[in-house]
DNA sequence: GCAAAAGTGTTGTGTCTACACCCATGT
DNA sequence: ACATGGGTGTAGACACAACACTTTTGC
């Protein structure tokens, strides 16, 4: 029990990137750089880049700011470190959302890709891509985490289809207000959006009440005995 | 947009480190390890080590072979990686998890502290304490993931001072069995514990279904519609 | 019989789905 | 008027907490 096993020092690369995710044209994507040089020459890849003198978040978000401006990331979350066999490389992937509807300018080598029908990918950044959309719908569903893919404000049916859209499946408009509403996530701002040219009501604009990541729906059915969920 | 900030290759010391709990002594407690050395010499800080030519697991499993027994780790997760500020020390934790009851031999630089009062620790290490013990009691309220930290068999009231330890607050007996059978996480063994000196009915044996970590709450509020949620 | 411990019955509350229905607009 | 899209009312299914009650043992 004593015995240490001989593992020579082995000196590790270490690296970030980002699962960067935004709904755009009817399609949850994220976003791939085409590698230009070997290992993986002409294979997709996520963005990211070597681990300087700082922090994993900053290192992150530094090498984003190459691929898009910062202040359109809404969110960005740690998701997973993984070493390939020989412990050579260590990679720590992100989460990033950019909200629907921002177009941002992104270099010649760099595209976006629907996360269901992805390309043949660099390394195994295609495990990172699907854990970081599986994160993306759990969250939908116990937090305000829309919050980062929806525009400023909007309304029931432009949520219902932005929903839908990230998690793979239909939305019912009715049973979405009712649940966003019921936990306090969204709040009506007073406007109405007027009907188009075939009618119909106008209808209500909202906007969600926070900004920042709040779980929404406790789940935590063991709770602590006589206080409220709060 | 294309400008890259001047940030200066450095050399990266890549490390694992393991949150190991175990409800011992009516409390939920933490493997620690003194440090001899500097920096904070003295200290308590978390097992584990360097990376060397292999992968995050196995990097964990093989630092923590030195202190408990592999086999009596029945369960293991990744937390969370972590860099200084001049990314000097990149440190990815994992969660371990030891049923109770068994005793590992230790080390005698190595102890069980309650996790909710923790001393003073190396590094940020009590915040990954902190993490790993928050992620337990948030897996034990959705997740089968009981079946780590119990015993092989159990009655429903050992069951619910296991859970009321590793929790923290109280748990009631009734509905924790209801909970758990209601989502066929536990099964019985037909087997019946006899009553004490003190008399009482004998209370029925059971056994968790799986030893493996299941996502027994579906929490999905926004689900597809019409299907189970099987 | 009585105390102790385990387990079941039952009621009330809250969340969620599904679907019917009503509302406000353009043509 | 009527089609269209938006929003509300309501009933049923289900999960859970709380607590009363029954069961099975030791003394």
């Amino acid at each position: 029990m004593d015995r240490k096993p001989r593992v020579e020092p082995t000196t590790h690369e270490q690296e970030t990137v980002a699962v960067v995710l935004q709904v755009r044209d009817a399609a949850l994507q994220v976003l791939l750089w085409r590698r230009a040089k070997a290992p993986f020459a002409g294979r997709w890849a996520l963005p990211g880049g070597a681990l300087g003198a700082e922090t994993l978040e900053r290192s992150i978000r530094r090498h984003l700011a190459a691929k898009v401006d910062v202040r359109e990331l809404t969110h960005l979350e740690q998701l997973e470190t993984r070493a390939d066999p020989r412990g050579a490389r260590v990679t720590t992937a992100y989460l990033g959302l950019v909200r629907t509807g921002l177009d941002p300018e992104v270099p010649d080598d760099t595209a976006w890709h629907p996360v269901d029908r992805l390309p043949a990918t660099a390394f195994d950044h295609g495990a990172f891509a699907r854990s970081g959309r599986d994160r993306l719908r759990a969250k939908l569903s116990y937090t305000n985490l829309g919050f980062a893919l929806a525009p400023e404000t909007f309304t029931i049916s432009e949520l219902r289809e932005l929903y839908a859209t990230a998690l793979g499946h239909e939305v019912s408009a009715t049973n979405l207000q009712r649940v966003l509403l019921r936990r306090g996530v969204l709040v009506s701002t007073g406007d109405r959006r007027p009907s188009g040219r075939t009618g119909g009501r106008p209808a209500e604009v909202f906007r969600f009440r926070a900004s920042g990541l709040e779980i929404t729906d406790q789940f935590a059915v063991l709770r602590p005995p006589g206080r409220e969920t709060d």
